[in-house]
DNA sequence: CGTAGATTTGAGATCAATCAATTCCTGTGG
DNA sequence: CCACAGGAATTGATTGATCTCAAATCTACG
């Protein structure tokens, strides 16, 4: 990844480019942290919320800096990311459209969070969100709702970090990626999954653990076995997505219980 | 660990002993789920609790199974596993006192939960307790932030699963225990700190993503480097902490901003 | 004292990291 | 239109940390 440095900080805020939406025609209206609000509360959110743009590569925020809002990620990618003081760093978190950043009753941002891909966030000023999320049960249901999601999503990525081999990491994430393009575009389920990657190699090793070398080998790997088909270097075929989840070490069946 | 039967299950539950005890006099009163009730929420809270007890080894509920109940744990440690197909496991919680156990609005457990030491609980039944909950704003936000602590920790935890050394994960356990004791205990920061390991070597392979031979190497190798005193193979002296910390690789300021 | 489980220790194998080129893209300028 | 630059990605050779398999010790308890 571009290297950033810390003195680029205020020049990339500036770069941010501000755009307006009314709520109603926004994609993640019914999803994100809003999406249990009534059109009185929606007119409220309305009041506070102001969008911003990033381009790939750019930091959202610094870890340990002060964070005055929170928000949603309404279209690209955003990653969190823990460093070590001799620079091995580790991704906690992909934001999706939807994901919620940031943390009530926190001053501080806990991680590096940088846009991954374009990416447009609609941001509400910190102390007006917590104020009208105390008054506003709705928006602190689904908060809690949302953060429990994130709590297991990064319970099974334990999982995946800890025990799986390098192979299966690889397919791990590539069934959660293909996985949540299948939900949005809703295909039969027998049909071949094609989606561009959102990661560059070196994005995927700090996900998984891994040296970008050996998450390009174990790309050209899966390639040779025929679980995948590149185009490029980015654009993916999944001909047969329970194959990937048998190469993940998943259960075909998804594990989905009564 | 011991291996433990799916058949077992029902036995296991019926050998739980049932005790009582006024909130007021709860250890765990201030800082779990119920810490920021008023005396008549407790009350309420008073009607629809009861206790249950777990030996060391017991499990608390199988993955996949109905979980009718949510609840806290008041004394002993419990742990929250996942396991792969082929038998691979790794813990992605340790419960200890005051931590919530169960998901409002979830019918089956998404994790094997343990008892690893002798265990109490305060349980709820799951349907009143969201009742409750959509009528008491103390409980939910108290949740709220239990739950964003948890996905603190989960995160603190990928980045030691995934960029640490097999020393610099038994040092970063050894830390989180020896810190938690600190906390409680309450000694002078430069007072040598001593506890028991309330895990076993399996246990913490388990929770480290390291096989238990290891576990046991590096244990030897900081005993034989003077960062850890044992005595017997639970009874760990913390001669200095910020030592401990350094070979965490963990700032030995805690990190702390601000 | 004997047994079983927990733990340690040893020897060798293996998977992923490291170090080191090389190749593939993509966008730019001649 | 093509050559070239530079980052992204691939591939190869080697190293090394951790796992695996195996055996020996320790410890608690009947």
């Amino acid at each position: 990844m571009t290297q950033i440095k810390r003195g680029d900080h205020a020049m990339l805020n500036e770069r941010s480019l501000t755009v307006h939406q009314q709520c109603d025609d926004c994609p993640i209206r019914h999803r994100a942290v809003c999406a249990r609000c009534e059109s009185d509360e929606l007119e409220r959110l309305e009041e506070i919320k102001y969008y911003r743009k990033f381009e790939a590569g750019q930091m959202v925020i610094w870890s340990g800096d002060k964070m005055d809002f929170v928000g949603s990620v309404v279209s690209g990618i955003a990653s969190l990311t823990q460093t070590m003081e001799d620079g091995r760093t580790q991704m906690v978190g992909l934001l999706l459209p939807s994901d919620f950043v940031g943390r009530p009753g926190r001053d501080n941002a806990a991680y590096d969070i940088v846009a991954t891909t374009d990416l447009v966030m609609c941001c509400f000023r910190k102390t007006p969100f917590e104020n009208m999320m105390m008054r506003t049960p709705h928006i602190a249901q689904r908060l809690l709702e949302m953060t429990l999601d994130e709590l297991d999503a990064a319970r099974e990525w334990m999982l995946v970090l800890g025990r799986k081999t390098a192979r299966e990491k690889i397919a791990s994430l590539l069934s959660i990626i293909a996985r949540r393009d299948a939900t949005l575009n809703m295909r039969g389920s027998d049909a071949p999954i094609v989606f561009d990657l959102p990661l560059t190699r070196e994005a995927m090793a700090d996900y998984l653990g891994l040296t970008l070398e050996t998450v390009s080998r174990q790309m050209s790997a899966l390639k040779k076995d025929g679980v995948i088909t590149l185009e490029g270097k980015r654009h993916v075929t999944i001909p047969d997505m329970d194959r990937l989840m048998q190469e993940a070490g998943d259960d075909a069946d998804g594990g989905m219980l009564a």
